[in-house]
Order: C-alpha cells, then structure tokens, then sequence
RNA sequence: GCGCCCGUAGCUCAAUCGGAUAGAGCACCGGCCUUCUAAGCCGGCGGUUGCAGGUUCGAUUCCUGCCGGGCGCGCCA
C-alpha cells in the first residue's frame, strides 16, 4: 500500500498515516518564508509520533519546537504558521497547536472505524509486516548444559527466546531456533562419571560419592537401566577406582583436580568404547528431557546444533590455526592463548588448557563463526545475565576471525526468583533441590507460565509468584486476557443460540454506527497492534506485548460492560459484533506470539 | 577495586528508545448482577521517579559524581 493511493482508499495503519502527515508538514515548511525559517533550518527531521492521550488527538508533531532555536523564532508562532500553511487532507479532520507548540491531528471519524476492516480482512495474519524482508536471524536460546533437567531459570529463557523468534517472524524475517548442546567437554566426563559411580552403587560397591560429581535424582533411573542392560559387565571394585587419587574436598583436597583423575581412572578401567557408550547414555537421556519438557511448553528449535560436531569436522582446529596465523593467539605457560585484550577484552582468554583440553571459549569462537557461514543476516544470543563477562571476549573472538560484529548481539536475561505463598524457594542444579521448569509447568500451567516469564522485561528480576499464576481471579493477567477472548466467543455462541444470522462487515459504511467512545477508544487500541509488534522487535521486548494485550483486553471489557452486542437495530448489532470479531481476532493473534491458548470458553 | 544490569505509588511493574498532567495491576475505601460469563465494570486514595549537579524549549529517559541492591571478574561452564 502506497501513501500515492486514492484518498477514497481507507488506511488501516498508523505507520502510514505517521508518514502522511510528515509529508503534510514537509509541505508546509517548504512553504514557510525565508525570514520566518532560514535554509539551514529546513533539512530538520519531521517527527510524527502517536500521542498518549486522547485529547491531544491521534497523532502529534513536535517540528515547531525543534524549529525555534535554529529558526530564532517562539516555537507557538512558528505552529501557528506550519499549520496555515497546511494542505488540506481527508483523513485529517482537525488540526490543533498546543503545549508549548505542539501541533496535534485529529483523525476523520471514519478513518478508525476503516481501520476495522482491514482487521477483519487480515484476520489471522493483522498485526504481521515484511519489515524485516526476509532477513534470515538466528535466536539460539536455552542451551542448557545437558548435565540435568531445565529449571525455572532456563524456563525464562525459553520464554522469551520462542516469543521474540515469533515477534521476528511476523515482522517479515526468516526466523532459525537453535539450541547449541554442550555435549562436549568437562562438564560431560563429570556426568559420565557421575552415572558410572551410581550404577557401581546399584552394584553393590561402597564409597564417598565425590563432592563435585552430579548427585541429582534424574540420574538414579539412567543408574538402574544402565545395571539392567549391561548387568555386572561395567562393574570394578571400588578399591581399584579410588586407590591413588587425591584428597577429595572433604578431605581437604581440591574437588575439581579429584575428579578431573576420577575421570581419567574411569576411562582408563573402563575403556573408551565403554566409557563412551556410558556417556551417551546419560546424555541421550537427558536431552530426550529438555526436548520433551521445551516441546511440552510449546517451544520449538529448528535445529539441535551439537558442540561434539565442532570438534569432529576440525571446525574448532580450524579457528584456532586461523587465530594463530594472524598473530592473535600465543602459547603462554604451555596453554593456547587468545589475545583479546587487543578487542577490548580486560584480559586475554586460554583456548587450549596445558592439559590440552578445549576450553568452551574455542568451541563458541567456532560455533559464531559457524553460524555466519551458514549465512544469516543476524545473530541473537539469549544468555543468563551472569554470563555478560562473556560477551566481550566472544565478540572479540568474531573481530579476530574478520566476522562482522554488528551481526553479533546477546540479549541477557536477568534472574527468576520464585515465591510461593511470600516465601522465596531458591534453586542449585547440583544440590537437587531445585525445582524444575516441568513442575512448574504442572503447578502453574503452561499459558500462565509462558506469561509470567515476559510479563517484564528480560533485564529486570523476574518475581515469579507461584500461588498468583495459579489463581483463577482478576489479580492474575492471563486469565483476564483469555477472558476477553472467551466472553466474544460466548456472544458469537448467543448469537447462534438465537438464531441470528451474522457475517463481519466487509464495507466501511456497515461501521459507521460505531460512534460511542468505549467503541472507539477499542477501535484505536486494536489499530496499534501492528506497532506493538514492530516496537516489540526493534526493542527486543515481548513484555510490551503483554502489556499492549492487558490493556486491550481492558478496554473490550469496559465496552462490554458498557454496551450490548446482541441489540435489536440491525446495522448497530453487526457494527458492534463486527468490533467483537475484530477484538478475538487481535487477543488470538496477541496471545499465538506468546504460546498462549485463547479459549472459546472458561 | 573494575565491568554489566537495576533503583519509579505501601507491593509487583509500565512509560511509544528526549515530549504534554509519570501510568497499570495488587492492596485499601465506596458503588454496579431480573440484560450477551461479576474470572467483569465504574469511582476514590496513593509520587520530590534513590541523592546532587549538568546538557535544552522540555529529563524517569542522555552525561558526571555519590548512595543502595543484583550479577560477573578462573588454564570453570
């Protein structure tokens, strides 16, 4: 749609409206004398921006304000001036100056209730635009260590990674969802170990479970299947296994040198095609988990990206050598270093440990690189806020490799802290006292979960109120947005239940009873939904939306309670529930992009 | 000590990335169901936007310095 249409053709959205009037007030300026606003005064940006309140009309311009310094001239004066010189425009029914010289446009009456229609035209698909013309962006999220069960924290960040993937996709990109698993490393052979040692218990063997394996519940059942599978083939007496090592931590020692050789003892007793198999077992298992528990919260990946990958196909090698052939990498202390400090970094990173171990920096320098080759536009990270340190050095990382950084973005997420009943209840992934993000969900139900976690916004503290996502009252905002959805689909059930025939307006005319102000008022909040989304991604904020649906959800109530749908006057009953079918239409196109459920009935 | 995030009504949070009289919900007080779902609506109460400066027509927003809270500063991930 073009703003050189017929002035007959309605316009449905603010975004084209904004650029009509800047033009009107371009016009104008041009028009102004010479000694009112000199050349050099007139290249300024015209901003048109929608006002907050009502009775500053639909939309307002601040041009005679930022005018009056370059122009040396009172900023009223210059309004005054700007709007005389005016065109004329059919879908602007009032000009009016206010404030210190704003200059405000009041919209014909039918322009919103022309805005309706396009809602009902569009239906399913309102509220999407091609602004981001098919620019193809990667959101990788969640990646959780494969090491144990998601918990509510790596909840959020499903949460908001999947709704912004689904705020980027309606506004025109090619959207990927990745979870980069880290099935490679320390932290794999500690879980390997971990599972070894409790399939020795169900064995029968005897011994301190070291302090830095993993001790939580979820490996019990991988334990008993393990023993059930392979019997007593994988067992060693625990004296071979523990003979010789250091002290563990409680002892005294150090608990990571403890089992960084607990590992190396098992593979050795074990072998590696064993202590492989056992490997993958666990992690195999786990992962199933996270995949069911995410699919479960109706979030989706496009792709499971493995880091074991990087290694294989020499992606991580290759990196590396590239770094040390362009001099930003040096061996210091028998380890690889990488010299980040040249990219701003506080000081420089170890790639390859003196043990010749990988660090997870080396396979995340592959893994960015990886990505671009794959050839997207852009890359969205969704990290914990606690692993900001780690944005300089990889960004530092990618400018080494010659990779563009304006491609490179990390979106953090700040921390959940649950409360149930006013009482927090903290988590810890090791101790097994943590709850998880599928009890959670069973506590609270998806939809309410999904809210909750991008009601605020992803860099504040998420206070997660266990007891009030589970209240069925008008304190808890998922159910007062399905609500709304809800009470249309019970007057469209009325209406069948009577008989009524009914068919949405299709023709501006149909809408022109619409005239009472709770009508409009929803009218205008139901035309802003396609900037709600298009600031929702330009701002990386799904909290936005929540709000914008809240609101929304507000004002079909308001009208609800102030007006009847299903009235005798034929023309105002098909006005009014074509207002109705809009409003269902924007809350289930609303909620789709939060993964939440819009009931017909509650 | 250095770096990132935050500080707004009694509580939890917004504020269209510099706009007009800083807004919602909860809590509290008072009204509204013989009418399409009262899981609702209407009204009231509530503020020196942590403090002090600066930038300008205009600051919750931008800059500086303090105060207070969270997180991070490893050959851990």
């Amino acid at each position: 749609m073009s703003i050189r249409r017929k002035s007959t053709d309605r316009v449905n959205c603010a975004a084209l409206m904004i650029e009509r009037i800047q033009k009107l007030l371009a016009a104008a300026l041009a028009a102004l004398p010479a000694d009112l606003v000199p050349p050099e005064a007139r290249g300024i940006a015209i901003e048109v921006e929608r006002t907050r309140d009502a009775a500053h009309g639909d939309f307002a311009a601040n041009l005679a304000m930022r005018l009056a310094r370059p122009a040396r001239q009172n900023p009223r004066r210059l309004a005054q001036a700007l709007v005389a010189a005016l065109p004329a425009d059919p879908f602007i029914s009032r000009v009016e100056i206010a404030g210190a010289g704003f200059i405000n446009f009041f919209l014909a009456p039918g322009t919103h209730q022309g805005q309706l229609l396009g809602i009902l035209a569009q239906g399913a698909t309102f509220g999407r635009s091609d602004s981001g013309s098919g620019r193809r962006l990667m959101v990788e999220f969640v990646s959780a260590n494969p090491t144990g069960p998601l918990h509510v924290g790596h909840g959020r960040h499903a949460a908001y990674g999947a709704t912004l993937a689904n705020i980027f996709e309606a506004v025109g990109y090619e959207v990927a969802r990745e979870y980069y698993i880290n099935d490679a490393g320390r932290q794999m052979e500690i879980l390997a170990v971990s599972l070894w040692l409790r399939y020795l218990q169900v064995c029968g063997e005897r011994f301190d479970f070291p302090a830095n394996a993993y001790r939580g519940d979820y490996i019990a059942p991988v334990a008993a299947r393990l023993h059930a599978r392979a019997g007593e083939s994988l067992r060693h007496p625990a004296a071979d296994i523990f003979s010789g090592l250091p002290p563990d931590e409680p002892q005294g020692g150090d608990k990571d040198q403890y089992i960084d050789e607990l590992v190396v003892r098992a593979r050795a007793l074990l072998g590696e095609r064993r202590y492989g198999e056992i490997r993958d077992l666990v992690l195999n298992d786990i992962l199933d988990d996270i995949r069911d528990d995410l699919a479960g919260f109706g979030v989706r990946f496009d792709r499971w990206f493995s880091e074991r990958s990087l290694a294989e196909d020499g992606s991580i090698d290759r990196a590396l050598e590239k770094l040390r052939a362009s001099g930003h990498a040096y061996v210091k202390d028998g380890a690889l270093w990488f010299r980040s400090t040249d990219y701003g970094d506080e000081k420089d990173r170890v790639m390859v440990r003196e043990n010749g171990i990988k660090t997870y920096f080396a396979s995340d320098i592959a893994y960015v690189i990886n990505k671009l080759e794959r050839g997207f536009d852009h890359l969205v990270y969704v990290w914990g806020a606690d692993h900001h340190g780690y944005i300089t050095r990889l960004r530092a990382g990618l400018a080494a490799l010659g990779g563009d950084t304006d491609r490179f973005e990390v979106r953090l997420v700040q921390f959940v802290t649950l409360y149930r009943g006013g009482e927090k209840a903290q988590m810890s992934t090791r101790s097994g006292e943590f709850i998880t993000l599928r009890e959670l969900r069973r506590e609270v139900g998806n939809d309410a979960a999904r809210l909750f976690y991008v009601m605020r916004s992803n860099d504040q503290h998420l206070d997660f109120d266990l007891e009030l996502a589970k209240s069925r009252s008008n304190d808890n905002p998922v159910y007062y947005i399905q609500y709304a959805h809800a009470r249309v689909a019970s007057v469209l059930r009325q209406l069948k239940d009577r008989g009524i025939a009914f068919q949405p307006a299709t023709a501006a005319a149909q809408l022109v009873p619409l005239k009472e102000p709770q009508e409009l008022e929803l009218i205008k909040r139901l035309a802003q939904f396609p900037e709600i989304i298009s600031t929702c991604a330009v701002q990386r904020a799904p909290h936005a939306l929540v709000h914008y649906l809240r609101d929304l959800a507000n004002d079909f109530h308001t009208c609800y309670s102030a007006h009847q749908f299903i009235v005798p006057d034929d023309a105002l009953r098909v006005a009014r529930l074509s207002l109705a079918v809009a409003t269902q239409h924007v809350i289930r196109n609303g909620l789709a992009l939060l993964g939440v459920s819009a009931p017909e009935t509650m």
